[in-house]
DNA sequence: GATAATTCTTGACGATCGTCAAGGCCGAGC
DNA sequence: GCTCGGCCTTGACGATCGTCAAGAATTATC
């Protein structure tokens, strides 16, 4: 329920609040600057050129922001609400361990080609964290997010396994964040056969995250 | 035998010959860089600020380096040296699988605390790399030698163990790093309680390694 | 000890960065 | 229809960057 409405234009119930219309902007300028943030980098991406990747100029950032970090952290956390809810269906939809390894791991590579810019962005940020300590707390936040969703495919594999996992969710995390990290650097060197050997990665690596070598290896 | 030796000062044999102080200054100056660069990370490191961590001036790095790709990429490879026989020795003087592990775990910790300048560095540097690809295969060559130096120790372990590894040697590297990469970076967010839980990581992980759950878990 | 080559310092150049203030644009409200 | 207040553009600011040229300082050579 909108307060102090306009008396104008009525047509739908609570539309386009002025705080609204801010959020908006908001959301779209952070749209454009993780584009450049994904092609150029944490270090090498301007204001100016994120203005320029946008439909505003250089100075309407600090119109919506409060300097470069505060647009970066919005835009960390607006990419992270994107991309924690990729696996629900893989996780959902399962019926057999097997079927499940299959899934999380076609999902995996098609990741790992339609959001290669936004991945290394991630990784880029990470590691600008280790160095800047304003940076850490939305890493974290995502860094435990990522953790979260992974256990959850985790954690449903052992379900369908009957078995639990002989690994603690940050460890799983760790190796197969590891697994990806590389395959990304891979992939994005031009390696075409990294598709198919990450997924086999996948397919091995799960089982062993039970301490049971998949069959017939 | 040096060509062209001067008639003056032939104390010893074939010393300190015109090119080996150039040498000689290079890694002075890689050294300073790669302190700094270590503090700092590869994008606020500034020419500058290099020259001043070291005894000359800021103009001196032209001098000596084409320009500061060439400047950082000397400092990657010496970097890299000095690195890649870290765990020579837990190799060479293990006599048992678990002896192995748990001399590797300490290894591993002991590198997280000394080297992690050096480490958030090399971390920064590979994601840079996934941008510019002027860095790559500088980067790729470090990757690889990592990578070998890990398998060293897996095909160590495996040897002690009488068992074959069940994943090749670059996820084991993939795994492996990303649970160091983890624990950097809780590292560098003070937590304390990462030092013991990274070696319980490893040690649980390098069974895992092998299909083979550690007994008693 | 004079001369030549090497090594290093200094200062400047143009480019680019984040930031901000001044002002124009434009639709809402009286 | 005029005004007023949010929205956005423009242009400038100081700072800092990599790079380079000119010359001082040091070392080597005869």
């Amino acid at each position: 329920m909108p307060t102090s409405t306009p008396t104008s234009t009525p047509t739908s119930t609570a539309r386009r609040t002025p705080a609204d219309k801010h959020d908006e902007r908001r959301r779209a300028l952070a749209d454009s600057a993780l584009r450049t943030l994904g092609e150029l980098g944490y270090a090498r991406a301007s204001l100016r050129e994120i203005a320029n990747n946008s439909e505003f100029s250089h100075g309407v950032v600090h119109y919506y922001f409060d300097d470069k970090l505060d647009l970066i952290v919005h835009c960390v956390q607006q990419y992270k609400a994107t991309c924690v809810r990729r696996y629900d269906d893989v996780v959902e939809h399962a019926s057999t361990p097997e079927g499940l390894v299959e899934a999380f791991a076609a999902k995996l590579v098609d990741t790992l080609v339609d959001e290669a810019p936004m991945h290394r962005l991630w990784y880029d940020l990470r590691a600008q964290s280790m160095f800047e300590e304003s940076l850490r707390e939305a890493v974290l936040a995502i860094d435990q997010t990522l953790e979260d969703m992974i256990w959850r495919v985790v954690r449903r594999y052992a379900d369908l396994l009957g078995r639990e996992p002989a690994v603690p969710s940050g460890t799983a995390y760790g190796m197969l964040d590891g697994l990806f990290q590389r395959a990304l650097l891979a992939h994005l060197c031009g390696s075409g056969e990294v598709l198919t050997s990450l997924a086999a990665e996948v397919r091995r690596t799960m089982p062993l995250l039970f301490g049971a070598p998949v069959a017939g290896d």
